[in-house]
Parts: structure tokens; sequence; C-alpha cells
DNA sequence: CCAGACGTTGTT
DNA sequence: GTCTGG
DNA sequence: CCAGACGTTGTT
DNA sequence: GTCTGG
């Protein structure tokens, strides 16, 4: 799954990786955490990046807050399930990132290991997004991240996921007339063998650190052999 | 008919 | 223990 | 995801 | 907005 991500590429990378017309400056993010604001790249707008919570509220929500714990979906179900079918059908994002965390068990402690392109190259979670109106008709607009089945490398850490996309499937993602069996076709394991992780300090925890050190490898003797 | 949920993860 | 907030 | 709060009344 | 449960 994916509580936690990474976004530090440069303005130049984001462009290229994904023929945008314009990239605004944005500043390196080493822990962006669920409720913050986040560039996306949707459907709607998709040679430009839109920054939206991070976090689903579904149109019909009563209270916005419940945003706070939609910020994974569940590929295999996300086109049947009310919160995100809708979202599913008509608006689907490219949420664009450079690594993510995930905390190991080790007995009692839960240990972070950042995960990335062996080459640091910048990828895309597969995302929905969605549109709330507050009573005075203010708008806030959302996205979420699609979880599926691990893959090699991270099955040990976890059971589940995040969906990363091969930048060959971004426009099927993105195009608002594929048929449901092609989206489900994109929405595979990203292969193993073009990732790689190492265990980070445990200031990753609270989202209010940042900085380059955040994904420092600990311990590095140890760790070089999965890098 | 109306009321209430609508989600994921992980753990038990 | 469980919910909320970032 | 993890960290941090977890409550009310009344007063400023 | 729409489905499920009572």
């Amino acid at each position: 799954m994916c509580g936690r991500y990474v976004l530090n590429a440069t303005p130049e990378q984001l462009q290229k990786a994904f023929d945008l017309d314009n990239v605004p400056r944005l500043e390196p993010r080493y822990n962006i955490a669920p409720t913050q604001p986040v560039p996306i790249i949707t459907d709607a707008s998709p040679k430009e990046l839109t920054l939206v919570q991070w976090g689903l509220v579904p149109s019909w929500s009563k209270d916005p807050s419940i945003g706070g714990r939609m910020f994974n979906a569940r590929a295999e179900t996300a086109a049947e399930k009310p919160s995100f079918r809708n979202a599913f059908k008509r608006r689907r994002c490219l949420i664009p990132a450079t690594g993510f965390y995930e905390w190991r068990k080790e007995g009692k402690t839960k240990k972070p290991q950042y995960i990335h392109m062996k080459d640091n190259s910048i990828f895309a979670f597969a995302g929905l997004w969605e549109v709330w109106t507050d009573p005075e008709g203010g708008e806030l607009w959302s996205c979420t991240i699609l979880t599926g089945e691990p893959n090699d490398l991270i099955e040990p850490l976890h059971n589940r996921m995040a969906v990363i996309l091969e930048q060959g499937d971004y426009d099927t993602w993105l195009d608002q007339d594929a048929p449901t069996e092609a989206l489900t076709e994109v929405l595979q394991p990203y292969p193993s063998e073009e990732m790689a992780y190492y265990e980070v300090a445990t200031t990753v925890n609270s989202y209010r650190n940042e900085g380059a050190e955040l994904i420092e490898p600990l311990n590095p003797p140890e760790q070089q052999s999965l890098l």
C-alpha cells in the first residue's frame, strides 16, 4: 500500500515524463502524507499539473474529513465501490512520485523502508480524483492511490502495494473512453527488477520532518547488497 | 418505507 | 483502545 | 502511513 | 447519489 511518498523530481523530469505544457516550480518533497496537497495529472487536463488533496472525498460526502482515510483504493474493487466508482469511470489520474515508504514489522517495531526505481527515475501511481462541493459552493479537489498485489520485491514487506503504471500505459489510464478491460490490464504489479529498497531512519515517521536526509540509507554497509 | 453507510490496512 | 488530523 | 489526542464551560 | 439492511 502507500501512505507516505516522495517527489523530488526536477521540473524537467516532470515535463518530460508526462509531456506537460508547463510545470510550476515545486519544492522537493520527501515526506508527503495523506490530507496534504499533491500535484497530479488528470484526464481532464492531461497537459498540466493539478494540485489536489491526497485523500479522496466522495462528491456526496457530508463531512469532507472522510478523505483522511480514503488515501488508498483497492484496484480490484474501485470500479464498484460507491466511494470510487464514479471517479473510476470518469476521473482517473497519474500521481507522480520518485519513491515511497513502507514500514516493515520486525517484532514490536516498525522500520521504514524507502522504495524507488533502481535508476531513480520518476514514475506514476495510478490514481482517481474527485470534486466535493461544500454548502457555500466552494470546491475541494482530491485524489486516491490505487493498491494491488505486491511484486516479488515488496511481497516480503507488505501484502499490498501501490499500483505503479508503465510509462506506455499513461495514455490508456487517462483515456476517458478506455474500456474496463483495458484499464484492469494496466493495473498490474510493477516489475520487481526495476525497483529496489533500503532501510531509512525513523525520522520519516513524523510527517513534520522533511528533507533529503529522510531518504539517506540507514546502516549503509549491510544495506549495500540491496542496492 | 426510512436510516445509515459509503474505505483501507492489518490483526485477531 | 480508537478516532482524528496532517 | 504515523503521531497525537482523547473534554467542557466560560472567559478573553 | 445510490445501495443495503431492517
